[in-house]
DNA sequence: CTCCTTTGACTTTCTTTGACCTTTAGTTAA
DNA sequence: TTAACTAAAGGTCAAAGAAAGTCAAAGGAG
């Protein structure tokens, strides 16, 4: 029998798959009601298997009208006007951090060059840049693989 | 569903936007009664989603004739000439690569950053965007000086 | 045994409300 | 005329409520 967080994760891979933009918002609550468990079932759920490593980007809410989005990143250039914002950024940078795919001070430099201090001129696009940014660096990632104890 | 808050601050803007001149003014009370909350409500949206970060100002009087006067501003940094094109870029970083300042695979995360397909989107700005993450980048490495062969 | 799951107590963040304070315009009385 | 009162705003702040986050400990599968 497959794990309950087995479950979940399908389930909300389904959910995403069927969506029109490759998202979906729960509520963590809500959806710990429906598979009967404890709230931070979901989280852990969240943190094993939709990390920015995975291709995921999750973004939420504390407190009254709280949330949890998640959306799933499209690597292979879509241009579907997809945007990202400067916390979900420091999120994606703080995963490839964990995982090893980013140096302390690459994570740092990234940091800095997606603040909004930076991209702020782009206007309504800085969103949508900070997207592409992320996108070639998750690519570079992929094809400078394996080299990086070697420099 | 979205919260109060986020409704009331969507309203405002929508009004913001539908005017002349970027402002709307209002009467706290009033608008209270229109969402049928307590009017410290207001306050608090416009506290946390008004703020002069965001490019707000809010101005208002007590009182008889009371009212609050909510105003956007284009938070238009002055691209002062400031510009690096993508060559210079370019040859910017292959000499902080040569000087050991940067290793191989950050110069070619950065090259691929300041490419054109990724900054477009900025228009006339991105020559500017390319300018400002040079500096964050000169600023990044004299502050992470010497932890280059740690990582 | 070891690693992955599951749970629950505690923490942090965001929202909403209400009681009380301050400011202003208008009105009234000396 | 002007000082004092009054009513009509908006301001403050703290407490209560509503979610999500954290983390360590207990439970299970291989």
């Amino acid at each position: 029998m497959r794990s309950l967080s087995d479950r979940i994760e399908k389930y909300l891979k389904v959910l995403i798959e069927r969506s029109e933009n490759e998202e979906v918002e729960i509520q963590r609550i809500e959806l710990a009601e429906t598979f009967q468990c404890a709230p931070s079932q979901i989280t852990y759920v969240l943190s094993t298997r939709f990390t920015a490593s995975e291709g995921f980007i999750t973004e939420s809410k504390r407190g009254g009208r709280g949330f949890i989005k998640i959306r799933k990143f499209p690597i292979n250039e879509n241009p579907g006007k997809t945007g990202i914002s400067e916390a979900q950024a420091e999120n994606i940078l703080q995963d490839l951090r964990d995982k090893g795919f980013l140096t302390e001070r690459e994570a740092y430099l990234l940091r800095e060059i997606l603040g909004r201090e930076v991209l702020d001129p782009a206007g309504g696009e800085s969103d949508y840049i900070r997207f592409k940014i992320i996108n070639k660096v998750m690519k570079s990632i992929k094809e400078t693989e394996g080299e990086r104890n070697v420099l």
